[in-house]
DNA sequence: ATACTTTATGTTTTT
DNA sequence: CATAAAGTAT
């Protein structure tokens, strides 16, 4: 202790001054692993403490809500206290929190929803049907992704009229589509963004109020901030200036939904007075991991060149091995995996990377087989689960009962008797009456041509909602929810066909449950029920599939590449690794996204702390027939010294770790007590004979196993219940001994 | 008129 | 492989 502040004793100078710089805007430019988010962490910590700046007069953005959480902790580590009135989270939960309560001055109410994208697609494809537009030859995707793009510009659509010059097509929907959400009351992820902005300039008033709450303003990740998020942390700052940035064009991965790297340029001509800090130095990696992430992205035109160094010796050599067809790639991961494991690496310290959710699949089979834990980051996200969706959709309509989309997906879901010609009806009674979907449902009775089977199941409708909403009123949002399950007859459709399946949609829905009784029992405020309900919808739309890693799973992670961002690893597989695949053959041509993969890649393996692999899987199967493949031209960029070859023709064997490890069954800890609904498989290693406990029915015995990978599913045997029953693998929990202890222990 | 069944269509990355 | 629109059975 150099009588240094105890806040920069684990900084290095350059660190330190970027962490110290007395006030005024500050952009830190850096490489990966060179401590920009510790360097952000220690400035809040800084400001708090040595500046006297109060907690709740800092607006910190992260990437993800679990990045927020960690930053949150951190610095409450560095002041040693808790520190509740910071704002730390992402742009969309930040904006979403301040239009709960200024949207208003628009039109909107505060209890709006938040659209994701499958429901802006509905929407978008109801408004091409009011325009009298074919769905089918104009893609709803196509055109979100249009409207999308201007929003993220902040161009409404009046401007974006204005810039048309053929067909106004585009244009007609966008303005249909807003005025809809407006309606509504409900905004999607881009609204947030710019609603807020648009807010912020057509009511000083709201700005000066914010700009004086917010009297420091820090950005993470500012190499993927879109325009609009730029507007709004520069006119939050312009007056007070403090505003401190961090991050690393090179790491820029998410220009195909509107980040942009300008925002840099913007930043240097907005803020000319700003304090630039470079780190050059790598805390994360060996040099040669460092080496060829270097190599790699000077590759890039628009690179951006740093001397990027580390004092870490040079470590192993990067292993890039080749394969034929995924199923042996996979062997090759998991029987590295197993490898390490006997050299004392955990199953935390490890995680697989692929270009595209669809390549997880072969991987956790293999890792399953070779009885190594693994969770899948992200994938098929909870919330988006049909039967999950539906539950939501029902509170949805409770909190907003203005939402449209969310009212036309349940109105006859689950059947009650409201067909297409009801719906038509109704449809045109609507438009017509120029009401709302809600308005034309209290009036079915006007409705010429509904039936009397569907006014009764208008009428049922109406009084499970109400009856969602006492619960709600009555005992919280987890009665509501349980409401929504089982007195609307979605938990009889969950369970009604498809054995197997049905066995895993009634799990999301005890699970999506529990997560609302968990949300009751976490909320401090003393909100009205209405809001808290928002609240949890709120989170529910803006979680994110990084948010669901558990580190303390003790699990080999698999996730995107795009999930990766910010988090290190000891080791990592990043695999596909093939032209076409990685990178993805819909960036090949153009140059601008082929940097972009690029940028992507370089992410992954700067991910990597001490063990990188690389592999490729020269015969991909489809449709039954080999294609051969080409290895990424990525791979051509990492210098030969830093690579070792394993696999291929010449070594029939895939290289190492084939040995038979029995070592390895001891490794696989069971990840009890999640708290979230990230979606574990618990690497169970279940077989047939073995006894395993699934949380309502009790302990029984395996009799058979079949399906693979997430999707297996074994027949068991309830003593308890004398039945056996189908169920999802991933619904039971090994039990590990065959003492009565076992059995004891329960999450 | 509704509910069930079949067929077509579109599959990168995501807040 | 999943969803959604069109076609068929009840
Ligand atoms: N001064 C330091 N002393 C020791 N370790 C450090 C120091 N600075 C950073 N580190 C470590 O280096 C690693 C990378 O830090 P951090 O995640 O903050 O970097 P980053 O620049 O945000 O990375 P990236 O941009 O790649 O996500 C972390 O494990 C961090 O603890």
């Amino acid at each position: 202790m150099i009588g240094a502040h105890p806040l920069v004793e684990d900084l290095n100078p350059e660190q330190k001054a970027a962490v110290t710089i007395a006030g005024g805007p500050v952009m830190v430019v850096a490489g990966a692993g060179s401590g920009k988010t510790r360097v952000l962490t220690h400035r809040i910590a800084y400001l708090i403490r040595e500046m006297g700046v109060r907690p709740g007069a800092v607006l910190a953005i992260t990437f993800t809500n679990k990045a927020a959480r960690e930053m949150r902790e951190r610095v409450g580590g560095l002041l040693g206290s808790t520190v509740n009135d910071m704002w730390v989270s992402t742009f969309h939960s930040a904006c979403a929190r301040i239009l709960r309560r200024e949207a208003h001055a628009f039109g909107y109410r505060s209890n709006f929803s938040i659209y994701d994208r499958s429901d802006s697609v509905r929407l978008i494809r109801q408004c091409l049907n009011d325009l009298g537009l074919d769905a089918s030859r104009r893609s709803p995707r196509g055109l979100l992704n249009k409207i999308s793009e201007a929003k993220n510009g902040l161009v409404d659509y009046e401007t974006f009229l204005d810039r048309t010059e053929g067909p106004v097509e585009v244009a007609e929907v966008y303005r249909l589509y807003q005025q809809r959400l407006l309606q509504m009351s409900a905004m999607d992820f881009d609204d947030l963004l710019m609603v807020t902005v648009e807010l912020f300039g057509a009511v000083p008033e709201v700005l000066e109020r914010y700009q004086g709450i917010f009297g420091h303003v820090l950005v993470d990740e500012y190499q993927d901030t879109n325009q609009a998020q730029y507007l709004l942390v520069r006119d939050l700052a312009k007056r007070h200036r403090s505003l401190f940035v961090v991050g690393d064009s090179d790491q820029s991965i998410y220009a195909f939904r509107g980040a942009d790297y300008r925002n840099f340029d913007r930043f240097d001509e907005d803020f000319p007075e700003a304090r630039r800090v470079i780190l050059n130095r790598n805390y994360r990696s060996t040099s040669t991991i460092l080496d060829a992430a270097n190599e790699v992205i000077s590759a890039n035109q628009r690179a951006d060149p740093k001397d990027l160094w580390c004092d870490q010796h040079d470590g192993e050599q990067i292993i890039v091995h080749r394969g034929s067809g995924a199923v042996r790639e996979a062997r090759f991961v998991s029987n590295r995996v197993r490898q390490l494991l006997t050299e004392g690496y955990n199953p935390g310290d490890m995680a697989v990377f692929y270009r595209t959710n669809a390549q997880s699949r072969a991987f956790e089979e293999a890792l399953r087989r070779s009885k190594a834990p693994y969770q899948v980051v992200g994938a098929a996200a909870f919330y988006q689960r049909r039967e999950v969706k539906d539950v939501v959709a029902y509170l949805q309509v409770v909190a907003n009962p203005d939402d449209g989309v969310a009212l036309r997906r349940i109105i006859n879901t689950p059947r009650r008797g409201i067909g297409r010609t009801s719906l038509g009806h109704l449809e045109r009674f609507v438009s017509a009456e120029e009401v709302s979907l809600r308005e034309g449902l209290e009036r079915a009775d006007e409705i010429p041509g509904i039936s009397t089977r569907a006014r009764r199941g208008v009428q049922q409708l109406a009084e499970v909602l109400a009856s969602i909403k006492a619960h709600l009123e009555s005992d919280g949002v987890g009665r509501a929810t349980e409401s929504a399950i089982f007195d609307t007859g979605l938990a009889e459709m969950a369970t009604a066909e498809g054995g197997i399946e049905a066995e895993g949609r009634s799990d999301n829905l005890a699970e999506l449950s529990r997560v609302a009784y968990e949300f009751d029992s976490t909320l401090e405020d003393d909100l009205a029920s209405l809001e808290q309900l928002g609240r949890f919808l709120e989170g529910a739309s803006l979680v994110s599939d990084p948010d669901n890693l558990d580190e303390g799973a003790g699990a080999v992670a698999l996730m995107t590449v795009h999930s990766a961002k910010g988090l290190e690893f000891p080791v990592v597989f990043v695999v596909g690794m093939q032209d076409g695949l990685f990178p993805h053959e819909r960036s090949l041509s153009d140059p601008d996204q082929l940097e972009e993969e690029r940028r992507l890649f370089y992410v992954a393996i700067t991910r990597s702390m001490e063990r990188l692999h690389l592999s490729w899987d020269d015969t991909r199967m489809v449709g039954g027939y080999p294609y051969p493949q080409v290895p990424s031209r990525f791979l051509r960029e990492i210098p030969e010294q830093l690579v070792e070859h394993v696999g291929g023709p010449e070594h029939p064997r895939s290289a190492k770790g084939t040995a038979r490890g029995s070592s390895a069954g001891r490794h696989h800890a069971p990840a009890g007590g999640d708290r979230s609904f990230r979606r574990i498989v618990r690497q169970s290693g279940v077989e047939v004979g073995d006894r395993v406990r699934h949380a309502t029915l009790g302990v029984g015995r395996v009799l058979t196993i079949s399906g693979h990978g997430a999707r297996a599913s074994a027949s068991i045997f309830f003593p308890g219940l004398k039945a056996k029953r189908e169920l999802m693998l991933s619904a039971v929990e090994k039990l590990d001994g065959f003492g009565p202890g076992a059995a004891s222990r329960s999450g």
